[in-house]
DNA sequence: ATTGGCACTCGAGGCGATCGAGTGCCAATA
DNA sequence: TATTGGCACTCGATCGCCTCGAGTGCCAAT
């Protein structure tokens, strides 16, 4: 392909993703004072459209991307947007103001893309399977109730209120919680079976139900801390744009969107795909990030590649999203702890835009979740007129 | 309004409601077998029209009920159909199955209600700044850490994960635990201040800058108990319904939801509505719920009066609602706490339906809510053979 | 008080003409 | 040989016009 085709096919995207109406070659000429004749341009897509990377909806009508068309947008044509030192220090301030659980940040992360691109985010919580337990404790709190407190490797620390059997004193429960401990500290979470855990049984001399009873709710605090959640913001937004205007269309995308864990897996195996394959997973525009932070960020030089993904259309495996594009990135906690940033809107997408966006969120996330998920600094006390969110 | 005019009024509304479209004099006498001819309906019609409680959107066109139509047959005309045992033990499933948070439980009522109505449901997180405080315990969890347990007065336990300076020592944090709890206990949360909670540094004899550290994170915890949590569900379902055909209209409608704390605001401001209003608060149709549950509720006898609202169109004191309809109900964990359930349609809505339903959701929640916020059973060991959802 | 009948209203839907932004192709041009 | 101007053609969108039908209001007859 020529550069003057290149050229060409990213005047169309551009204007298609901007007016969402297929361009001429006379208007197009006009809007991006080529030095051409639109007949030349004429030519030129013709043959654009032989190629494959360009569509007609009928025989007298203009231009329009097809998927290849974007795919090669994405891959070859793109201009990341530079985010403004402004912009990077409201996301910070967003992400951790007022921050009272580690799960909010997630929340808001996908509050701030949602809000910030006008498309729809999906942010999933990080994914603690593959992390090593390194304390278990299991405290009374009253006769019949307990709480699990959990400490995963990097100072990762869960909690589960459990109901114990109410004959349980609290010297036998710390006897439990001690036996529990010896048998799985430094195990990798995933490793975890309900055999594993019930090897703790015989250092009771309680009866077995009732150990097994306070086992058993350990295990589910456990599995629970396993779980990835879903957030999702930003789903009507997407009613705003011209492409909706088909409320049918719109419905039967909701539809497939609520199957929030298809989505939520689909997003994790994006993450392990290999490279090399024909998506777009580009190495990281240093260039378009570098000045940005306040300070260098350590996170960025430990994680040399950073990524982002981008499906499109037809690329989606997804039921539904036939006509959505999904752009995908992988946050990180410390080195092994992963979680996913996505966001969905129309293929007539402002690519660029929203990868710049999702990388550098991306980034301040991950900047950010050491400090709140793992043993990071204690907040500044900040003598208590923050404003309370209810 | 005599009898006739009842009975006219209803039909339109049941077959406006279904059709969502003006429903004439001659179908209607058909519809229902009425033994009048159509020529009286139109003038009784036209009287209804002049009375105020239909409209017609143009002039030869049928009659759809206006704002104050769907009052009166709100008020008067309504039937509530009865929920049937198998309904009736879904739920109570579906709220418990694998509960693995409180929390979790008003989600699932948000979710059951959407789905079951096809409308927007919205379930409020119970309201504990009544309540008092039963114990506060902050326990250690390694250099740096802890947690804060608090026990509401009917058995409620909430926890929140804080960081200390890392300086201090366990026993110190003991220390410190027991001046809070001497200083709290037995205080409402809603009157637990920061200046309340500062009483308690003079125990120790560490720094005072440390202990304070301490108490505002314990103070920060326990406001965040009062804290109302928002769960909307079936948004998009909305858009199923004739009415949002125009989605400028969805999209309006959108926008107002957004503002989640002012939806909550209004419902809880309904709960303290006085009775007498204009509004219709109508006495728990017992007749209806009555032989449905399994074995008589105790809170149903407790609670002798429960009762739903229903506003109607421009009633709505919220920006952008003026098309809908809200109902909600309060429902409640032992005597004193309470919590809101929602559901928002468009007007033109099943009416008996969804107030059939929500006030079934409603005693169930409030039936279950006790066992699994408060000092309810343990659940059952249940073998482990649960589905683990993720 | 109820009803049949009649004139009238108005939105929905189908038809045809017009308009305009687009295309493809070809012969002329630099 | 690549570019361009010109021309005939296509097709969706828009507008006006017509018809159809389900509705109404009103009045005189029962």
């Amino acid at each position: 392909m020529d550069e003057r085709k290149k050229i060409i096919l990213k005047a169309i995207v551009d204007d298609y993703v901007e007016t969402c109406e297929p361009v001429g070659s006379k208007s197009l000429v006009k809007r991006h004072n080529l030095k051409y004749s639109s007949a030349t341009i004429r030519n030129e897509m013709a043959e654009l459209e032989e190629m494959g990377y360009l569509e007609k909806p009928h025989t007298s009508a203009g231009r329009m991307p097809s998927d290849k068309g974007y795919r090669a947008y994405v891959d070859n044509l793109l201009s990341l947007p530079k985010i403004s030192p402004e912009e990077a220090a409201a996301i910070r301030n967003y992400l951790t103001e007022n921050l009272s659980e580690a799960k909010e940040m997630i929340e808001r992360t996908a509050e701030y893309l949602a809000e910030k691109t006008n498309y729809l985010s999906v942010v999933l919580s990080p994914q603690f399977s593959d992390t090593s337990l390194e304390q278990i404790k299991i405290m009374m709190i009253e006769p019949g109730r307990a709480i699990v407190v959990l400490v995963l490797s990097p100072g990762i620390v869960h909690d589960r209120l459990i109901r114990i059997p109410a004959l349980i004193e609290e010297k036998d429960l710390n006897e439990i919680g001690r036996a529990v401990e010896r048998c799985l500290a430094g195990k990798r979470l995933d490793d975890i079976t309900l055999v594993t855990i019930s090897s703790a049984a015989e250092a009771s001399e309680l009866p077995e139900a009732l150990v097994n009873q306070v086992l058993y709710e350990a295990y589910i605090a456990i599995k629970q801390t396993e779980k990835i959640e879903v957030y999702i913001d930003g789903k009507y937004q997407l009613l705003k744009h011209p492409e909706f205007r088909d409320v049918d269309r719109a419905s039967r995308f909701y539809d497939a969107m609520q199957q929030e864990h298809m989505v939520a897996g689909y997003m994790r195996e994006m993450e392990h795909e290999e490279e090399g394959k024909a998506f777009a997973e580009c190495e990281w525009d240093l260039d378009c990030l570098e000045k940005i932070g306040d300070e260098p960020s350590s996170l960025a030089v430990q994680q040399k590649k950073p990524a982002y993904m981008v499906r499109i259309g037809q690329e989606i495996a997804l039921n539904g999203m036939e006509d959505m594009s999904f752009i995908t990135t992988t946050y990180r906690i410390g080195q092994q702890i992963t979680g996913q940033i996505g966001v969905i809107g129309p293929k007539r997408m402002q690519y660029g835009n929203i990868i710049s966006q999702i990388s550098f969120v991306n980034r301040a996330l991950s900047d950010v979740a050491k400090d709140h998920y793992g043993r990071g600094e204690c907040p500044a006390p900040d003598d208590g007129n923050r404003k309370r969110r209810d």
